[in-house]
DNA sequence: TCTATTGTTACTTTAGGGGTAACAAATGTA
DNA sequence: TACATTTGTTACCCCTAAAGTAACAATAGA
């Protein structure tokens, strides 16, 4: 019987930043047109007693008009008035926030990577999980010695059952480790160490493209080591095709030793 | 030192719809582009514990985006966009809202008395109210003796020490009376006693006006007496109206025997 | 005068938001 | 590796606004 009042509306009424009660007494002062407290009361199902101060409130807020006697009979104010001026109040509100939020000076941010590990612990463990779930194909590019011999055991193992591509930027500096490493030449290489994103000095370490569908960008800016993954398969099968095309036309193939 | 974040853009963001940490933390955000939790924590004052759930609701909501990794990393969509939404979805619902008000059907309510009194005990004590303060000058016009005769002690009264004017439709029947009465005639007083408004039929039984400032109106509507109880200027007017009549001479001057 | 209605007051309950502390997991460092 | 710090989570408590309740005084009708 209580939901005389379409709870919809009292919703509506709340977002626009009336109280539930005051919703309710507002609709049903809409319904009947002139009333008492009470008879808004046993429409809405709104506390008798709460109704006097609802009222009150929304005759301040000018929302219903006021027939002073004995008993004091309400009336509302027509709807389109009323939201009209909630919704200019709203509207001011909105262009006031936006401007003092553009005070603070909003620039936007350069495009996300998709997972970002800033942590070398964190870097290093994400690494060898990415190498303990290749399937069949890992494709690397390094610039990073030390780094790389890191994963020299985890890469070994990959040897034997999957096809390992691993690319460097200049063989001498990767004579040390046991692998058939291709080289792409020395402008990609300087390239590559000295990226400016921002302002800021991007080298690139280590590049690792796993089943051309995850891949890890390692890097680092400043003296801080950043690691980026990106499981997208459109992005990593975009990656996957410039090395391919590095290592088949643009650079020096050598061979290890 | 908190109040680095601007209040009144809070308190804005707040009748928008957000909570007062959710606004503090997407100022917050707004400010450092991008941040950490704690970041924003530091920024803001909002409990770091806090932070997580609130920008974890933001970001639902679609106003900051995350990116994940450790720490995780928030950063605020461009304002622009954000108030932008928030402002279409109120406009929604600001419509909505009206249109399951007319739903109700609200009709423009007839212009409504300044002061409406219902019961008769009311009206009498409130005519005694008025009777009390006169201080210069009263004007009584009545067309129903009963009623008047109520009031004869207090008005023989106030003959000593103000100027009475009494206006009657028909000196015959308040022949009972000890006053000076004048009279209308008999147009104004058939009108007066057959006033229909609104299909209702109104019986005016007493018009007072004390000092020129404040009037009653006392009628019956059917079987139900009402009293309008006016203080506005336009007593004034109504008074000065009254003057005029006297003075062309458009009633029959009489006096009682 | 008596009774019902109207209006007021003081109180309890509830729910949401805010604040605090403690803890486990993750990360950095020795 | 062990240890300290930071990060993220959880469980609380507190406060307030609003909702609901009950009792009472003032008013109004009979």
């Amino acid at each position: 019987m209580y939901p005389a009042i379409n709870p919809g509306l009292v919703r509506n009424l709340e977002k626009l930043g009336l109280t539930e009660n005051e919703g309710k007494t507002y609709a049903g002062l809409v319904s009947l047109k002139e009333a008492t407290a009470r008879e808004v009361h046993g429409l809405t199902g709104v506390p008798r007693a709460k109704v006097y101060d609802i009222l009150k409130t929304l005759s301040r807020k000018g929302f219903v008009e006021v027939r002073q006697g004995s008993p004091v009979y309400f009336r509302a104010v027509d709807p389109k008035h009323v939201i009209g001026r909630i919704k200019d109040d709203l509207f001011t509100c909105a262009i006031e926030a936006l401007d003092q939020l553009n005070e603070l000076s909003y620039e936007i941010p350069r495009s996300s990577p998709v997972w970002c590990i800033q942590s070398e612990w964190g870097i290093r463990k994400r690494v060898r999980e990415i190498l303990d779930n290749v399937r069949d194909e890992l494709i690397v590019f390094s610039t990073n010695p030390e780094f790389l011999g890191e994963f020299e055991s985890d890469l070994k193992k990959l040897e034997k059952n999957c096809r390992l591509i691993l690319i460097v930027d200049d063989l001498k500096k990767f004579r040390e480790m046991p692998f058939d490493f291709k080289e792409t030449g020395k402008e990609f290489g300087d390239f590559v160490r000295n990226l400016f994103i921002d302002g800021v000095q991007y080298t690139e370490d280590c590049f690792i493209i796993a089943d051309g569908k995850e891949s890890i960008a390692v890097h680092t800016a400043g003296d801080q080591r950043e690691a980026v993954v990106i499981r997208l398969p459109v992005v990593c099968h975009l990656q996957k095709l410039i090395y391919n095309w590095l290592v088949e036309g643009g650079f020096t193939i050598g061979t290890h030793l």
